[in-house]
DNA sequence: ACACAAGTGTTTGTATACAAATATACAATG
DNA sequence: CATTGTATATTTGTATACAAACACTTGTGT
């Protein structure tokens, strides 16, 4: 169900490691500025220092935490401005993939994103939001997909977390739903006729309607 | 000198391992599809495993090796597809980022790039290649810090590699370096009088030119 | 009282040892 | 002959041990 994103294995230590530090970070626990140091995490977690040192490795690359080279790691978390930046970033870039999307798709790829727009349509009739948080991010996903380029699903996974949370945050908001429905219509539709300029346009809208707009355009 | 993508100490062996590996692949010897076998690799160092898999984590995260599950990892090298879709982003994100600096470039920080520019005149006028990469490396990695999101410079340095290869490609070329210290100096000036617009604009002429363009607009 | 150096403790960086998982070769069985 | 099960070898995942770097305290000399 879940194409994208699984990274590797679930059950491994460092992931288990891994997915316990960005929560507590996501979450607060950790402060920006705190210092995580490995002895201290793998006790916590009754694990052995080396899934923690990959764990923390992961998070630095993801920007998440700073490695001062033989002094240790401090948490960087993240303030307003950056997460408006991440949306400006995702408007670009969502904007680009729809854009390839809809010269590259496959019969294969059309055919799955008009089943996640059907089920989008029964339960947002049912207003189900959890459902549809799951399946906004799958019709997404399949679009970077369908883009057909490597770096832009990787850049846009690697900004999945923040993503995810915007989303939530935008179909809990009242009447949103249904919109949010029309929306990824409109961008099927335009990938489904290889319309890019207009894959593009609605997918820029849709994005910049989801966030709290503050684009340069 | 080199403010940015001084990751960390560049005397550790972790380091080391991971420019090796990354030179390996660049330089084609390692190819796609070939699998990287951690002992091998320690061996042929002479160190351990433990920094081996340090550098390998670091290549997966760059999205230039695939990990499988205790199964080792593949090398995954680049396509010309994928070459052009990174100049199309690089086009998006480096237009936005001189948006941003225009805004909220400091005084200290224009002073910089106006050394710069300087610099590039002189090594201009003397026709020296290897400065005037450098510079032009320096040039982007200021405007990125100007711009004031983590996010912009966090991708733009995973995308370094790739794109410090396309400029000295592009620098080259005969007759490329008198233009391209025209469009550098377009580009500050349009910073310097906070003119954002300009900025973006300049900066997407520059790197439309540098790589061969096929752009969505 | 203050500056500075040696010593101590903490923490990271690296090496190595061991366990778990997977691939491979080969034999047994239908 | 194909298939399946088992033993073996290779390789990754994890734990632990040790070395190097750094922060901090303490003691000494001026």
């Amino acid at each position: 169900m879940n194409g994208l994103y699984e990274h590797k294995d679930y059950g491994s230590l460092s992931d288990k490691v891994y997915r316990f530090l960005r929560n507590a970070i996501a979450e607060g626990r950790y402060q920006t500025g705190d210092c995580l140091v490995e002895m201290k995490i793998a006790e916590e977690l009754g694990v052995s220092r080396t899934p923690v040192r990959e764990a923390l490795k992961q998070l630095e690359l993801e920007d998440l935490v700073t490695s001062h080279p033989n002094r240790g790691v401090v948490v960087k978390g993240f303030s307003i401005e950056d997460l408006q930046d991440v949306s400006t970033i995702r408007h670009l870039l969502e904007g680009q993939a729809a854009f390839w999307a809809a010269q590259r798709v496959t019969d294969e790829q059309l055919k799955e994103l008009r089943e996640v727009v059907e089920l989008m349509e029964f339960y947002t009739a049912k207003n189900d939001i959890s459902h549809l948080v799951a399946l906004d991010t799958r019709f997404h996903e399949l679009i970077y997909e369908a883009s057909g380029s490597r770096t832009i699903r990787h850049i846009l996974a690697s900004l999945h977390h923040n993503i995810r949370k915007a989303r939530q945050s935008s179909l809990t908001l009242p009447d949103r739903a249904p919109n949010s429905l029309a929306e990824h219509l409109s961008i099927f539709q335009a990938i489904e006729r290889r319309d890019a300029q207009a894959a593009k346009e609605h997918m820029e809208a849709h994005v910049a309607i989801a966030a709290g707009n503050r684009m340069s355009e």
